[in-house]
DNA sequence: CTGAAAGCGCTAACAT
DNA sequence: ATGTTAGCGCTTTCAG
């Protein structure tokens, strides 16, 4: 279909490689040259084929980012949404493409896993399954893990501060009073769960607090289920005035329960979340919340894969971002 | 680094073809030779390449998704988003794969516009540069343009019926016996603020209602701004009793500033917002809005670029997705 | 500064 | 059913 560089070679009366150099290494060829190949170039309409440069080069400068697809639909995550958006720019940057995909595009039907496309690095985003890992290493294939670990030698991941999150948020209620304060906590992965409810447990053990197993609750991660559960919890005899709630979707869903219940947030109720996503400033009152940094989460998780393509010595392995409190108006 | 089709060739002692075949056809490959093959190729961990695939095939079976810049960051953007989603899911069911751009993947810095990656299809989300359309058709790469408008010829493109739904946004409040509607748009592209604005307009005019300057205004379409804005204009005198705000962000905002002002939604003041999305459900009371299916957008969208890609004939060259009032609590 | 030529890894006729 | 072979379009030594 479209003009190759043998037609522009002959076009302008250079060779292959002249054309080639004009484009790659201008600085390498004549001006008179420089000239005569981009004006046929420009005449015939040609773009150079990068995939026929991918094959020669053996890399294709692009990057995916992977979602395991328990995880789907991520774009509609508003915790991954920005750090997409970061690793998108720092590709950008390098001129480096990005392919989103989901787990399907790494399993073949069968089972094995399959490298659907040549990808320069990958990132896996939440739980991920091992063998889709450990598959794409085997083929030499850089990879991050974010807000996932796996016990794989020299994995490098980027994680999230959980433990200490949730202790800046238990805390925080018990400062402002709360003396029974419940957990509403979202089914995520269990090193998620695991280090939140351990965050939790030890600012009630540290400050003597009760442990009512009927305010620990389990649920699915969405606002219509956090709604629904926490309306129930809200009639409860001896209920917490508080709750800690996993992240800022399962939040919003209690202050909605607890709006339409008619108690005031946080003069009955207090509550806060945790990513300090965008849902944390929708809800009315905004939420008091634990900030994730999802921008330098994504860009930090981008860089450390673009220093494993270009074969970098790495400072750090794993890598945890930090969380802190940010109060607004649910506590 | 990884085998290649020769080193499978060789282990098995087969030849290329029959190697190559056993992959793509198995059922012209004898059993003998396919289990061979593939026991060769489990043990070297081979992978067919898929940019030499490529390469021969023409074409890749990547499709992108571009937004252009100025409608970044879209995956921010609650509209986007299950598009996006949409698309990927008709991509996996082809086994194509997705890639996400912002118009910098397709511009090069002279402001010529290059295709960095081959792609066998691309869907502009949003208002678009006419020059990054053409330049990708002269390449043949198919194009479909979502949510915006081009005047070129055979430019397959899907719409919404913004007017239609401005229409009924007006009309239900007019019907809800409110006779000032004021409009909040946001600043959009102008196809679509246009037509949104001529919805509005033709029910004031349909009913004789006032049509009052002070209480149309544009804004940029953030919640934060609707908030900033909707705040004075609430202390306006003779303000309107209800406002249609052209997206959901912007009525949310719309409705946290009247919350804060210490009136009742709708009691003292209603709202509608336009495009059902996640913001919708977020807030509380949630929103009456107009309902665009996203899904099938994103769906359509896709269909008609795989029927290009495919060289089918298509049906409809412009298609637009209908809207629905939905009724929630701010009405 | 420019050209010739050897691949990159794979597919798809065309033979056998 | 399997093998041979000619590319796909480009980059990159290596010569000149």
């Amino acid at each position: 279909m479209g003009a190759t560089i043998i037609d522009v070679a002959n076009k302008c009366g250079y060779s292959k490689a002249t054309v080639s150099r004009a484009f790659i290494s201008p600085e390498t060829v004549s001006e008179a040259a420089k000239e005569r190949v981009y004006a046929a170039a420009k005449e015939l309409n040609y773009t150079p084929n990068t995939i026929a440069r991918a094959l020669v080069r053996q890399h294709t400068e692009n990057i995916a980012f992977i979602i395991h697809e328990k995880q789907y639909p991520t774009l509609l995550n508003p915790f991954y949404a920005p750090v997409l958006e970061a690793v998108m720019q720092e590709a950008a940057k390098r001129n480096y493409s990005v392919f989103i995909a989901t787990s399907n595009d790494v399993q073949l039907p069968n089972g094995d896993v399959y490298i659907k496309k040549h990808m320069d690095g990958v990132i896996f985003a939440g739980q991920t399954d091992v063998n889709a890992v450990e598959e794409l290493r085997r083929q030499n294939i850089p990879v991050v893990m974010l807000n996932h670990e796996l016990d794989l030698k020299n994995l490098v991941s980027v994680t999230v501060e959980h433990f200490q999150g949730a202790v800046q948020a238990t805390t925080h209620l018990y400062e402002c009073g709360h003396k029974k304060i419940g957990l509403l906590a979202g089914r995520f992965s269990d090193q998620v769960c695991e280090a939140r409810l351990n965050g939790y447990m030890s600012v009630l053990a540290t400050h003597d607090l009760p442990v009512d197993p009927r305010f620990i609750v389990d649920i699915e991660p969405t606002m219509e289920e956090a709604e629904t559960v926490f309306a129930k919890i809200l009639q409860l005899p001896d209920r917490p005035t508080a709750f800690f709630c996993t992240n800022d979707t399962i939040a919003a869903g209690a202050v909605k329960a607890a709006l339409r219940a008619g108690l005031r947030v946080p003069a009955d109720i207090a509550i806060v979340g945790f990513d300090d996503s965008i849902v944390s400033r929708t809800i009315e009152p905004e939420l008091t919340t634990i900030r994730i940094d999802a921008a330098v989460m994504g860009k930090i998780a981008a860089q450390q894969l673009f220093a494993l393509i270009n074969k970098e010595e790495l400072q750090m392995t794993h890598i945890k971002i930090p969380t802190s409190l940010v109060v607004r108006k649910t506590t």
